[in-house]
DNA sequence: CTTCTAACA
DNA sequence: TGTTAGCA
């Protein structure tokens, strides 16, 4: 068995989630219900997340840290499924957790934007690009 | 006892 | 987001 699979693997349940995140049940369903995260299911319906749904959850938990809203990343990690390109960007977002600066983050973004385009995703619309930054 | 969904004195 | 109700 190689890494991918065991990073995918579903193992732990929303409890221990919750003490390896430091995020409560209620953060870690909601981010859930919007596409951050698709945990798997046991027969009893209870959610069984693997390590890379943790790693997700840890990043999702930064970014929101750093004003972006859900929509802003769903867009980063969507990016990031898509394999390459965000290696160094998620890097950045995941090392550099409490000192992102201003520039930095509208880099990151404008990064994603292009990528979207070159990916052939419908490009950002006007609204869109200012939703990208959350003003809680 | 833990988790789940739905809903809000 | 919190919190609670009613199940499984």
């Amino acid at each position: 068995m190689n890494d991918k699979d065991r990073r995918s693997m579903p193992l732990f349940s929303i409890g221990i989630v919750m003490k390896l995140t430091e995020l409560t049940a209620r953060q870690i369903r909601y981010y859930e219900a919007n596409d951050l995260i698709a945990p798997e299911r046991t027969k009893g319906n209870q959610r069984l997340f693997s390590f890379n749904d943790v790693d997700r959850l840890l990043q999702i938990k930064d970014l929101l840290d750093k004003g972006l809203n859900m929509a802003g990343i769903k867009l980063l990690l969507d990016e990031e499924e898509k394999e390459m390109v965000t290696e160094e960007v998620s890097k950045k977002a995941k090392k550099a957790p409490a000192n992102l600066s201003d520039k930095e983050l509208r880099d990151i973004l404008k990064n994603e934007l292009n990528e979207a385009g070159r990916y052939g995703k419908a490009s950002m619309r006007q609204g869109e690009l200012a939703r990208f930054f959350a003003k809680r």
